[in-house]
RNA sequence: GGGCCCGUAGCUCAGCGGUUAGAGCAGGGGACUCAUAAUCCCUUGGUCGCAGGUUCGAAUCCUGCCGGGCCUACCA
């Protein structure tokens, strides 16, 4: 395993957002991952970029009034400092939008060509005339074609509310959602890969030679590789922010084209930069091309990406990891409930290291979600972090301030050999993913510490009279023996946390290179003046993030979206009630209904007499609690909603039939409820 | 509509065919006071989502159902 090659890349995040914490799971996994191997010994560089081209940033760049470039030229830098913030160490960050990724294009572009795999059709799409531009799916709405749904306002893809799949051309009214004008139907002519050609080489390639997650695999056998390969349509008309396709001018490179092509685009750059031969790095077995990516994009790297790779006579990935979506609080990310956290705004928050140990104790070789749950974070980082891992040093280093550490390591009762064999199971786990697997070893490493340090009482030693040079070194050995146990844990934590590496290197003035520095106890050196390493969480720094998150201050929220500007006085005086499923809302039989008449009760202080009709010959006598607020002329003809299967209740003044619902809590102000115009009564509210 | 993943103690998860199902955190009791109300000892707590099946033996394999997460859509 020693003497690797290893080119690792993370996913290209889009230039059309910025960095959140969904994002990070990738970015911090991959990070570990590399860090550990540079630690462990291997020649391993880290290449990403970012995704520049395509429809939505050439959109996005129109809306803020400036150029493509400039668009992107601003979110690289947003994104660079992101990471920079969360210690995410690139070798080198570059982006798809460079000489060098256009002349990769170029070169596997040929190849397909030579090979015949690129064919030319014609392709059917609407057209914004006003905009100048063809429309993807996404960008047009209209009245579903459904006969019996003709629901409005839904997408050029499918209907949400029937369910019906179609063509943006089928769409009733279609309207741009880039213009609001009415587009037209052209025809353009698109290319296409045919890379059903290389089906018996895909087959192989991912059934085969541990490239993929067995779960993965058996996901692209079952579903992909089970029949033939539709071909992929990698061109779209101009205009088009991306790479015009040389011998199609007009076509541009659809963006999941180059994207991909970015890491080698990237790689080159960095070649360059330090002087490297690009050719052992992608087009050599001696080294090893990692891909880390998220499971809703397997389909471009297990498949396309391969079959470019192939045919441009790359290299293949030696392995594609995969990793699931984050979940906070159980539930997929929400920006109304300040979930949808922008890594700028954790920072201005919390620790990075926090949310880098977090993931790595949640992340496994599998494509699983994570979940994010703030309790959990909050009891976690404090307990194993705090508690456990610098505690030890907190409880120890004090003690050697002026003594430094022991000039030959004292027994220990074997804990030292213990952790040293712990490194190579926490080895395996980091090479393989496990993240989880090596934080457990290394937490259960850190209890021993502390139970070591708890049964050898150094301060009750240090508490002897001063003088005694037996005490005293007995407290030496005691504390060399902890702060070294806590220096192997440092080490076996680097990939996570470097900021606490670098910590200790300061504390013991030795700096952590190395993996196997674990392997020998550090003896003699001086220890400094011992400060807080970490920080506890403090649950209301976690609050104040989730608040100022739940602002909408993203560029990415959607033009229908209102700011929310209600406070939330109502829901405090009177919390939501506990979930109920459909079947419990369904007992409820609620009905529009008609005031036919309304009175003033004689003797009541609160109630008025209403008769409502539900239709026909359906009438109630209701007994509201509303006098007072409302005049009984007033409430005549008008709609209401009414509960229409209440069990009767005997009341002092009659007989009350049915309730009618209102806003307000209870004395205070009272708001009927009142159904939009068209409404007849007797229709049930659903 | 199709698919992938998950469902084990209050919470987060490990175990993935073989002794009485484990850990951390939380809860309860005690000890200690060096340490960021940290630490140490003891302890409560589980029909391993439900129902069938395979097996000498199932949390672990198979089938179906239920619940959750996610992806995708004339492409699966």
């Amino acid at each position: 395993m020693n003497n690797r090659r290893l080119l690792v890349t993370s996913a290209l995040p889009y230039a059309n957002g910025h960095i959140h914490i969904g994002h990070l799971v990738e970015y911090i996994q991959t990070d570990i991952w590399v860090r550990f191997q540079k630690l462990a010994g291997q020649r391993c560089v880290y290449i990403c970029a970012d995704d520049t081209h395509g429809t939505a940033i050439m959109i996005r760049a129109r809306q803020e009034g400036i150029s493509e470039e400039e668009l992107i030229a601003k979110m690289q830098q947003a994104h660079v400092a992101d990471f920079a913030g969360f210690d995410i160490e690139f070798d080198h960050y570059g982006s798809t939008h460079s000489e060098e990724t256009r002349e990769v294009c170029i070169e596997i572009w040929s190849a397909l060509r030579k090979a015949g795999l690129v064919e030319e059709r014609e392709v059917v799409q609407l057209y914004d005339t006003q905009a100048g531009t063809f429309l993807a799916d996404r960008f047009v709405k209209g009245t579903c074609p459904n006969p019996a749904c003709h629901s409005p306002n839904q997408y050029g893809d499918s209907c949400d509310k029937c369910g019906l799949h179609y063509n943006p051309t089928d769409l009733i009214d279609p309207v741009s959602t880039l213009s609001g004008s009415k587009p037209e139907i052209r025809k353009a002519d698109h290319l296409f890969v045919n890379i059903e050609k290389l089906h018996g080489f895909l087959e192989e390639w991912t059934q085969g030679g541990g490239h993929l997650q067995p779960e993965v695999a058996n996901y692209l056998k079952g579903h992909f590789l089970c029949e033939p390969l539709h071909d992929w349509d990698v061109s779209r008309p101009a205009p088009y922010f991306g790479f015009e396709i040389p011998d199609s001018p007009g076509n541009y490179w659809y963006v999941w084209f180059d994207a991909p092509i970015g890491y080698i685009g990237s790689t080159k750059q960095w070649c360059q930069r330090y002087g490297e031969d690009f050719h052992r790095w992608w087009r050599s077995a001696e080294t090893e091309i990692h891909h880390f990516i998220g499971k809703d994009i397997t389909y471009f790297h297990t498949l396309f990406w391969p079959a470019m790779l192939k045919t441009g006579n790359f290299s293949l990935p030696k392995k594609v990891h995969i990793h699931g979506f984050l979940t906070v609080n159980g539930e997929k990310m929400s920006k109304s409930k300040g979930t949808f956290i922008r890594a700028a705004t954790y920072l201005e928050h919390l620790d990075p290291s926090y949310l880098r140990y977090y993931y790595a104790s949640k992340l496994s070789s599998g494509v699983d979600d994570i979940d994010l749950n703030f309790d959990d974070f909050i009891n976690k980082v404090n307990s194993d972090l705090v508690g456990k891992v610098v505690n030890i040093a907190s409880r120890t280093a004090r003690f050697l301030e002026r003594s430094g550490l022991s000039v030959m390591y004292p027994e220990d009762g074997g804990l030292f050999e213990e952790a040293v064999r712990d490194g190579k199971a926490i080895a395996e786990a980091y090479d393989s993913g496990d993240f989880s697997r090596a934080m457990r070893i290394i937490m259960a490493a850190a209890d021993r510490a502390n139970r070591y340090i708890e049964e050898h009482r150094p301060w009750e030693m240090a508490k002897q009279r001063e003088g005694e040079a037996s005490a005293a070194r007995q407290v030496q050995d005691v504390c060399t023996v902890g702060l070294n146990l806590f220096r192997q844990i440092a080490i076996y934590l680097a990939p996570v946390l470097p900021r606490l590496a670098r910590l200790t290197s300061e504390l013991l003035d030795d700096p952590i290179l190395r993996w196997d520095q674990a392997q020998r106890p550090l003896v003699g050196s001086r220890v400094r003046k011992f400060q807080h390493m970490m920080q506890r969480v403090d649950p209301k720094r976690v609050e104040a993030m989730v608040t100022a998150s739940a602002e909408p201050v993203d560029f990415d929220s959607t033009p229908e979206t209102t700011a929310a500007t209600d406070d939330d006085a109502a829901v405090r005086a009177e919390p939501i009630a506990g979930t109920i499923n459909f079947e419990d809302f369904a007992k409820v039989d609620l009905r529009v209904a008609r005031v036919l008449a309304a009175e003033d009760v004689a003797g009541a202080q609160k109630l008025l007499k209403l008769t409502l009709s539900l239709g026909g010959e359906n009438q109630r006598t209701v007994f509201a609690g509303i006098k007072g607020v409302y005049q009984p002329h007033d409430l005549v003809g008008r709609l209401v909603i009414c509960v229409a299967n209440l069990a009767p209740r005997k009341m002092k003044f009659g007989l009350s039939e049915g309730m009618i619902v209102a806003a307000g809590g209870p004395g205070s102000e009272c708001y009927l409820l009142s159904p939009d115009l068209g409404a007849k009564p007797g229709q049930r509210v659903h």
